[in-house]
DNA sequence: GAGGTTTTTTAGTGACCGATACAAAAGAGG
DNA sequence: CCTCTTTTGTATCGGTCACTAAAAAACCTC
């Protein structure tokens, strides 16, 4: 499609740069969920008209695909953590923790885009991107958990979604990372009784 | 305001019944989340117009208000538990159950009006009109536990929103009954810490 | 019946939604 | 210079948003 390169096309250059683009639209997406950003508010923010928007990305939705995987790759790198080697309690518990320092390190975006990013929203392919990366979350919890304990596998992966899910709505709910942290020490205990003691 | 018994008043009698209006609203809301649900389509459901509506509620938002309070009556009933005498372990665990029986009841409406229902909500009084039923439920919680362990009632009752919270993420993201049972035991492996062995 | 009161229906308000038609503008290559 | 290509800004598309003005309709009391 559009080529990442600087290579120098013909015709008129682009004046915004696209990346810096989804950087802002993930921002906007992040703070009010998807149905509440318009396509002017985007534009407005990015800096350009919605024809240039369209024409970069294609059409709202595009471009929150884009916001999503930039939010994977910025936001959600800490969940890298579970392709790593090592214990699967330390490992899951150390990443719900580094998911309770993202949802509430800035006021102004609170939880997570990934998780509650398309809550009531009317759109099903907007809901189907961020379905899709919970699903790729979840199966790599469930394979870390798999190496020590694949009977408990299943469900010990369902847990920690569970979990996950509590640490991205209580943060926009307005929960302290404090009390998000003795929440998660106490949710912890029941990751250790299925994974019998991390 | 509205009189709600049936003194014959002068003035052309109302072809609905705003209560019957209220719990259609209700279900609407609790599917489809505050800004997903349009007064045109309240209205249908309801089987009016919207000016009926606006005569009869005021607006779209006491309408919402109106609906969340039919929600804590009905869906809600069994949070009156926590006011009740009895051990508190038992009591919220029971609680945190019949939420998830509530939040899997019917596929079509899934998850907790007062605890999603203004997730990305554009409109701060219908965010305030939830947010003053979480807080309620919260205290609820809180001053039943107190009445075993003052000490640890705040963060008790801090978790108990954490795994409410959860469970109503869960239910909306598809998670059946069964499931959120498991997650609810597990979690209820970190209240039972806290509370010193319920 | 007439007058008063309230709800009904029809029709429409301005504002915003996502998405576009169109032509001027700005580059490359000839 | 001219042509080709792509992006730009302007101005708008039809549709939906919450909400309402206005008048007809349906009850009351007299």
């Amino acid at each position: 499609m559009t080529d990442t390169k600087e290579a120098k096309r013909a015709g008129r250059p682009r004046a915004f740069d696209p990346d810096a683009g989804v950087a802002a639209a993930m921002r906007l997406f992040w703070e009010k969920g998807y149905d509440a950003v318009g396509v002017a508010e985007l534009a407005q923010t990015i800096g350009i008209n919605p024809p240039s928007l369209y024409a970069a990305y294609g059409s709202k939705r595009e471009l929150f695909g884009r916001a999503v995987a930039h939010y994977a790759g910025t936001q959600g790198r800490f969940f890298a953590r579970l392709d790593a080697e090592g214990p699967a309690f330390e490992t899951l518990v150390a990443v719900l923790e580094e998911a309770a320092r993202s949802g509430t390190g800035d006021a102004t975006a609170r939880g997570c885009l990934v998780l509650d990013g398309t809550r009531n929203c009317t759109d099903p392919g907007a809901r189907a991107l961020t379905a899709e990366v919970r699903a790729d979350l979840r199966e790599k919890a469930r394979s870390l958990i798999a190496r020590e304990r694949p009977d408990v596998a299943d469900s010990a992966a369902d847990y920690f979604m569970f979990v996950l899910t509590a640490i991205s709505g209580s943060a926009i709910d307005g929960v302290p990372l404090e009390r998000l942290m003795q929440d998660i020490a106490l949710a912890g205990r029941g990751l250790g009784a299925i994974l019998g003691r991390g």
